[in-house]
DNA sequence: CGGGATCCAAGTGTGGATCCAC
DNA sequence: GTGGATCCACACTTGGATCCCG
């Protein structure tokens, strides 16, 4: 990928003009015009999508803990979609610090900063259909709303409390209404550098925060159903 | 590299015999011994002959700031020489670490440590000659002399306080009389962190320690040379 | 159905050193 | 001669996510 990246847009309009010229597509066209064939078995295409995706809207290269989209502060986030519209899977969001004691705040989290401006980019994906049949569906620019901040906050708060107290060990992907944490790794084996409640750094499975899909279901919903 | 790695010694006398089994052989005919042609660029083998030579002793797979050989304390070093016997470069040791304030102990430091115990590899290098005809000298286990230590530590003291003084910037390889320090990265680019006079992290070239030829050449000598 | 496991690409850092222009 | 620049391999990390079995 990063193959004759395109410029990086240069405001929120031309990002949305540049997405919505590309609904309907599939990853097979999309990636036919960079002259990138789809991974030909869904477990290799992983991410393929969404890095093909960044590349045709011109996002920064490699940012790291930076939105795709530096300049204007847009986060790019493909989203898998049944034919009818809803998320078929959860939204990873970023990784989850385990190694600081320190008891957080909300306003400084990087959950909050990748979520502040997202362009959503819906992914029609059929049971069963080859990678390259993905649809893109229509783009959709998004912050989120005083309600769906509350309840992304008041998951992110319970959730850190309880691994600012070094006990991120209890936590399984059931804690959370709209956040939670799941594994994020390159497989169960993997490990990173934590604190345990004792304030000792141990080794541990790395973490990732992931929406769930009924709260990007529900996101969906309010732009797309009819009379939203 | 790392194919068909031989098992770790178990103590210095066989790591001893094993190295000395190996005197007299070419990269080239060592590198047939595991199925592997030697670089034709020059430029393009540096490290070659070194990892080989790992793998051949059975040094320890890829370990971070371990002696390449754990179990018994041991690390290896190649070291170019012209046919007389000469080293015909410096020494990598270690990186420099720019990121801490705090004013170091010679006795936590990574010099000490890596050079606490080397088996020294010469490897005859004719100008001008390909890489597979470089051959394996005699190797030397070796500790550093009171004298040795004493000449580096003065150098490693004088070299931090610069370094914890965030006066980095101003060391050059012209400094220390056995130890000095010079670049350590893939190009003039690269940038890791470091921390300024005034206490900031800042971008900085990486950096590390390398034993002037002048030092290795009287190693060598004190062992080879008639009556030594 | 969804919680736990996994997959790819690319950037970064470290360990192995020697190259080469001035 | 040698100070500054460079070269390769590989482990590790992060960012892109979706897979898939119980």
């Amino acid at each position: 990928m990063r193959r004759n990246a395109e410029p990086p847009p240069r405001d929120e309009a031309e990002l949305l003009a540049r997405a919505e010229a590309l609904a309907g597509l599939t990853l097979g066209e999309l990636g036919g015009r960079r002259g990138l064939a789809p991974p030909t078995s869904p477990r290799r295409a992983k991410g393929w999508g969404g890095q093909l995706l960044e590349d045709c809207l011109g996002a920064s290269a490699g940012s790291l803990s930076e939105p795709d989209f530096q300049l204007i502060g847009v986060e790019l986030k493909t989203l898998p979609v049944d034919p009818a519209g809803k998320p078929l899977e959860s939204t990873y969001v970023c990784t989850v610090p385990l190694a600081h004691l320190a008891s957080p705040l909300w306003e400084d989290s990087n959950v909050r900063r990748k979520l502040a401006r997202v362009l959503w980019f819906p992914l029609v994906t059929s049971r069963g259909a080859p990678v390259h049949a993905r649809q893109l569906g229509t783009p959709l620019l998004w912050s989120p709303s005083a309600a769906q901040e509350s309840r992304l906050r008041a998951d992110w708060e319970e959730l850190m409390e309880l691994v600012s107290l070094g006990r991120a060990e209890e936590i399984t992907a059931r804690h959370g209404t709209v956040l939670q944490i799941r594994p994020k790794a390159a497989d169960s084996h993997a490990r990173t550098w934590a604190t345990d409640a004792e304030g000792r750094r141990v080794r541990a499975p790395p973490r990732g925060f992931y929406l769930r899909t009924t709260f990007t279901a529900a996101l969906l919903a309010r732009h797309y159903a009819p009379g939203g």
